[in-house]
DNA sequence: AATGAATGAGCTTTCATTCAT
DNA sequence: AATGAATGAAAGCTCATTCAT
């Protein structure tokens, strides 16, 4: 089914690839907007403006088009991870630069944050496919940092770092997630600059601080 | 649609009201597994062990039953968040208090959480029928205990209760909306006491105290 | 099925014979209305304010009771028949009277044309059960009427019977059937005395002298 | 609904015009032998050869292929009115061409007799998206023709042209309307040349004459 | 490489009818 | 005599997929 064109050195038939990457655009928009089971084939091959034939021709099922949505867009977050998640010296400047590169990456990919909800509650069904081994390909780089903040023991010890990567995920994947739900009560666009960087700075200060003060506490 | 059918105090229509219960449990199961999309109504039927006419007999259409669904899971929380966030004296514990229970009762109502999510994704497409004025309705009471937390000075006065209340929640409702994604990686049951407690106090622990620690950071 | 209720002249039974009754007059409603496959059971039920279950009871099917509610209606015209199509001295006086009556209890009958009408269209299907040899059975009587007139040399002996029954009963029933659509462009009501009266005039004007004056064409 | 496929000059579509063309016939017969409520999708899908999935691709839903039968046989008649109906200088030959017009084309034109028949009796539900301003077109060249008449002193000055009218097409269309139900009755074929024309020129007797012999009534 | 036309399986919904009391 | 609950068959409609060019 799958017909993986293999045509990507010889640089000829720059329509078939064009064709090829205008379907995936609209696929990912589309799936994104609506799951893998609100999606129709028709709308599909509407918005990319071809004939819905070539879409079985290049990617052989709805649902094989619909893993290959998904491979392409954790290939960007793989990118991602190689690239901003250098371990420096300060742990808390790595937390800081990880968190901020991933926050910032969801931010503009509203797509991937809409696919990995569909997929976290389809339980998995499709992104098997893609990375057999699932977990946010992120959360290996992170953990490391995570790692080295407790052997340098800015971290307490028994911390469990499973805990720590799945609410950091939640504290960043929310923000988006649950925008379209909640933007009518808070007054300013959720999506301006201002306001992303407000919700990076809590998420920060959360992970730092708590929402407690300190010195209350201490009393 | 003819949906409550007027009691005659002659108590004959139970089998009717059994009906309908079952359907309804039916429904919520299968809608929160599957999502609107799909769901299919026959399947319903079959679980149900009724006939497919009935449930458009009780409940008009396919739509209509998943608002129905909505509407009874929402009373839930609804119910909870009456009795359960009463505001004590000292604020740790009041966060303590809510927290535990919203945690626990996401717990124990593995439909609701799910169906919440489906509802994010289609942007309260659905629940809009049901809460005009949607939020999660234990926001409100929630939203009380930070403001009291602020004023008694143990939160910070700058604080933005609507990025807690998104923080909470996230922190919450991630551990078992991605549960079926991580479980593999997870070693233990993330469904058992022990584990549930676990992250019940690594919520609360990062709210209090991030994961920071703080003489270490301090020095 | 048809289970003809024999119990008539025992006096007991009133609620019986009342529910039939009331069902088999909101099924004439509903069937002039709606015709045969347009007509919902439920809604001869409702209408009729009596389980559906009784609908059965009384008249084996729907289609049975369609049956029964034709020849309640073909019953009432053989009455009239009966007694109005009376054979006087003058031929033009019997054709006056006996269109007079014809016209006059269509008009009072709404049912009846309308149920004749649906009967037309499925080309007798139903009324086949009622009245095997069917024609309306007032032309039997107004045949004889023209019949008379012919022998009396009031009409030319080369008429042909059936084409004026055809005409007589086109002329009026035309009226009523037609009014829905045309109603919109004549100002008048058209079930007013008055133009219930015009339309009779002009039928057996037309009948007598035609539409063309014959001076001018027999200059 | 997507009703006409643009021709792009390349003249491949011949097919899909002509499936477009099968479905309405196929359709126009049964919706006129069944009428709307009577027909059912798969009867016309199967008659016409084609996947009932079609149907539904070029004309949107049942009702509004309906409705286009509906159209499609409406411009036969205006297009016949639009012909037939020349006013000449004889009012009694502009009269006699025109009804002989008339009834022919619903000889010719059976389901146009039928199509029209539901409509009266569902009271225009239908056809009113089809002419807005509804009425049998050819009334208004005919009623051009009576007026005529009036004018030229042929027929009385205090003639309702509305009534003339309405009884002429009563006397064509009853002929093929009630054929089904009194065929049985009369022995010759009714559609055979000969009946056709006996009865055309009765109605014309009728509209000239009356069937009174003058000279009787005149004594 | 690309397309318009067509399809079959399956979906939601409706309806006349019967069961159990 | 009367009823509310339940049913199976079939209706209208939709969708992913393939055929023929």
């Amino acid at each position: 089914m799958q017909q993986e064109t293999l045509q990507k050195e010889d640089g000829r038939e720059h329509r078939s690839e064009a064709s090829r990457a205008r379907i995936l655009n609209a696929a990912t928009e589309i799936f994104a907007q609506k799951g893998p089971e609100g999606t129709r084939v028709d709308e599909i091959a509407e918005k990319a403006g071809i004939n819905k034939r070539m879409l079985y021709h290049y990617f052989g099922s709805k649902e094989d088009l619909y893993v290959e949505v998904l491979r392409n867009n954790y290939d960007k977050i793989f990118t991602l991870s190689k690239k901003a998640f250098k371990l420096g010296d300060n742990p808390k400047e790595n937390v800081t630069r990880a968190v901020r590169a991933y926050f910032y990456f969801l931010a503009q990919n509203k797509e991937f944050v809409r696919l990995t909800s569909w997929e976290a509650l389809s339980g998995g069904r499709f992104i098997g496919k893609v990375i057999p081994q699932f977990f946010d390909l992120v959360e290996l780089e992170f953990g490391d940092i995570i790692k080295d903040g407790i052997q340098r023991k800015f971290i307490s010890p028994d911390t469990d770092i499973r805990q720590v990567l799945l609410s950091v995920q939640a504290l960043c994947l929310a923000y988006f997630n649950r925008r379209e739900l909640v933007q009518p009560l808070w007054r300013e666009d959720m999506l301006s600059e201002e306001m992303l960087e407000a919700r990076l700075q809590h998420i920060l200060n959360l992970i730092f601080e708590g929402i407690f003060s300190h010195k209350q506490e201490g009393e």
